[in-house]
DNA sequence: ACTACTTATTCAACGGATTGCGCAGCAACT
DNA sequence: AGTTGCTGCGCAATCCGTTGAATAAGTAGT
């Protein structure tokens, strides 16, 4: 449950309200932690709860009202305790790989389909994050060295999913050259 | 949700425990998909209320007594619904990554402690995934293919974890020999 | 003798996550 | 005039997952 570091980690450079912080969700920190906007209003309330975060309300006029958050020091004590115990490693929890897993059941033209959807999402992802990362290397390097990092981890992650993809393709390929009884459901 | 459908598969091939099953989840499975016992006996519980499973009580000397678990026809075709739908990603939630992208927050050298550990971790799998596959290489190309993509899938993904470690050994270095105004808390 | 591990299943409590819904007003397009 | 989309916040129900424990009998090691 480190949502809540999550966030924390967010509100360490600036003020945000919930809904920049679901924006930020959504594309940079959603590289390695994803979370709904529901999830992200409800653990800022804890968190303001325990003090950890506070809180002023902005009235807009034009656009409904927000409240705008900010870390305070006992949040900034808690991040640092928790950065200082070891992680847990992440458990792995891969729906499409349940049924490449199970691809006995299918036939070789719907896994195919499905591989090119997901790869055009991974190949759509691995543009942004290199995108990104140039525009770093250009300007300031050293000062955003953890989201440069951060933007590599994705990017090798992307890369090597795409390679993978590639070496499902040429079996699937071979197989298809020579059908070996290849076991059909009722 | 395809705790269920993980389950589905494993059985295809064969009867099994809700122990066996978990050995599995530990091994072969485990690497797309992670369980404890208690999820998957619980799974199996309600997976045999829906009649997708059904079992045979084996009494057993010397041991416990066990349930093995079969495929029903209903479960096949719940099964075989479900790989034809598309899967949604897989949520991202890495403990370990969140602490990367709040890096400037540690110092390096329990940064680098954690990255040492982690690659531990990760050098271990990318053995047993190798020698796994190197098995299949040999014997049964085709029969097992899926399995043996399966674990290509897990073996580029730790070679390119552990590429991406070297990275950040070889930045965080650079950064070290010329020290630019770090950021130290209270 | 004692401890620890393996096989095998199950329950209970809690907390985290997902899904669905609701409110509210403005802008922009059709 | 109507729909869609963006900004912004929130609640409630339900489901999923984790943690911790209990039971029970055999086997293997110190």
């Amino acid at each position: 449950m480190s949502l809540r570091h999550a966030i924390l980690v967010l509100l360490q450079d600036q003020e945000a309200s919930g809904y920049d912080l679901a924006r930020e969700f959504a594309n940079s920190i959603g590289l390695v932690w994803n979370a709904t906007h529901q999830q992200i209003y409800l653990e800022l309330g804890k968190l303001n709860d325990q003090s950890m975060v506070k809180y002023r309300h902005i009235p807009q006029d034009g656009k409904p009202d927000k409240k705008l958050y900010r870390i305070t020091d006992e949040g900034r004590d808690e991040l640092i305790r928790w950065l200082r115990k070891p992680a847990a490693p992440p458990r792995i929890r891969d729906a499409f790989m349940v049924k490449i897993a199970g691809g006995d059941l299918s036939d070789s033209a719907s896994i195919l389909r499905e591989l090119d959807d997901q790869a055009d999402l991974r190949r759509e992802r691995l543009n942004t994050f290199e995108s990104l990362a140039s525009k770093l290397d250009d300007t300031s390097r050293d000062r955003d060295l953890f989201t440069y990092l951060t933007l590599r981890r994705g990017i090798l992650d992307q890369q090597a999913w795409l390679h993978w993809a590639d070496e499902v393709r040429s079996a699937l390929k071979k197989r298809e050259e020579q059908p070996v009884s290849v076991p059909t459901s009722v």
